[in-house]
DNA sequence: CGTAAAATTGACTGACTTCAAATTCGGTGG
DNA sequence: CCACCGAATTTGAAGTCAGTCAATTTTACG
């Protein structure tokens, strides 16, 4: 029996591609772990850190960015409650990017060692973390699409619809109605548009009943719409199948 | 003593990062295989595929890509000697992308099952194929970065920066001397530009002495200056430090 | 030598950027 | 409750980088 629930989230997450027992679930419980909050805009990693600690989103928005000389940034990836960060530290030399929080955020910091420990001895758990890890890098390929070869209309449509699925499995709500606290810079910073141009999509889909935008969180009136302006389909998140 | 080195380029390209012992090198060239030759343009592995086995490169240059509803098509990553290709297979439902030979290629079919067992029993074999599989992904990250926020210039030279040294770190040559067999529609692919402006900006580059095209190879007269013009820094490739 | 693929060129177009300013929003202190 | 302030959003005007379309030329190779 477990003395703590902190990294259910992990758990729930890692258990929604890969059956886990009873026992492995309350093997991950059992990490050690110390929780951590940041304010928003405050760095969890930086670029050339070598941290001995990953990290595990408890509540929040994060992402991963790049910097470039020019001062231009580039967004990587968003995290959100579940997801795991750099389960495989400090296999590297440095981290080559850095991880920021976005929102005020409640991460909990589990030694490295014994993340690999646990996956060492107890290969459902490998299994299930090494899935999460393949998806994180098929995510990161169609990034390389919705950048490379959507336009500005689509693209963004399409990272709204990532982010609502996103949410939708780690049992945060309905993709319908998509919690959204990131500002007009961070979803250029993520798609590769301008601040400016990025608001005037938004106002065009908006105007087309694409999407309302309401505090902090924008609705979707017709899912199958807005995928469709997305060319947005779900494959490459390996959702679970849907029993309806 | 193993009866075949056929799997020599892949145990060079792991034994890159990480040390692994006459024992664990003879271990990798004893996995049972089959050497596949496919000619230019043929699939290795298609979108929808659920193989069985995974593909060690021992020659020429493929690609995973991705082609949307309209045509266009996203070029996600260059394969050459000695990489190994979804290790991880049959661990996710089905392939998300597909795997192309860009030029006549030899490669290994290896049963998935036998390279997890491997790294289920070996420790350092298993480590190695790990940050493998990180250094894909950091790739994978720089290539949004390129595709993101790089003009069309400081792209083409980037990703010419990035094959040279991954040509280079592979035993294939130097970096100054490019093996460069793509048609400059598949840069194009690559560097989400159209074909039109891939050639324009490829004699803007050879105009500024950047580089100079021969045929299947390009030269970089001056690195510094081309790495310059490429905003390219290595880290992300995670090289070999040199010794000089 | 013939043919198809690849590369090249020119003219034109347009999606997105940049610059600059105005407006709204959200929180804070009086 | 209201005034204030910085952050975020919105808007307009002008410019440009890169795309598209449509040839033409060169190259590769049988």
């Amino acid at each position: 029996m477990p003395g703590s629930t902190v990294l259910m989230p992990f758990v729930d997450k890692l258990a929604t591609h890969t059956a886990l027992s009873q026992r492995d679930r309350d093997a991950i419980l059992e990490l050690p772990h110390s929780v951590v909050r940041r304010a928003a805009g405050r760095y969890i990693f930086r670029e050339g850190d070598k941290p001995a600690h990953c990290a595990i989103m408890l509540s929040g928005y994060a992402c991963r960015h790049k910097i470039l000389a020019d001062g231009s940034r580039q967004i990587l990836a968003f995290h959100i409650r579940g997801d795991g960060m750099d389960l495989q530290n400090a296999l590297l030399v440095h981290m080559d990017h850095s991880i920021q929080a976005l929102t005020d955020v409640q991460t909990a910091l589990v030694p490295a060692e014994a993340v690999r420990e646990l996956a060492a001895e107890n290969p459902a758990i490998s299994r299930a973390m090494w899935i999460e890890t393949l998806i994180d890098s098929s995510i990161q390929r169609e990034w390389i699409v919705n950048v490379g070869r959507r336009d500005a209309r689509s693209r963004i449509a399409h990272l709204l619809c990532e982010l609502a699925i996103r949410q939708e499995g780690a049992g945060l709500g309905t993709r319908d109605l998509l919690f959204l606290p990131l500002t007009q810079e961070q979803l250029a910073d993520a798609t590769g548009l301008s601040l400016v141009h990025v608001n005037r999509v938004l106002k065009t889909l908006a105007s087309e009943a694409l999407l309302v935008r309401e505090r902090h969180q924008v609705r979707f009136p017709s899912w199958p719409a807005l995928t469709q302006a997305a060319q947005f389909t779900p494959d490459y998140l390996h959702p679970v199948q849907n029993t309806v």
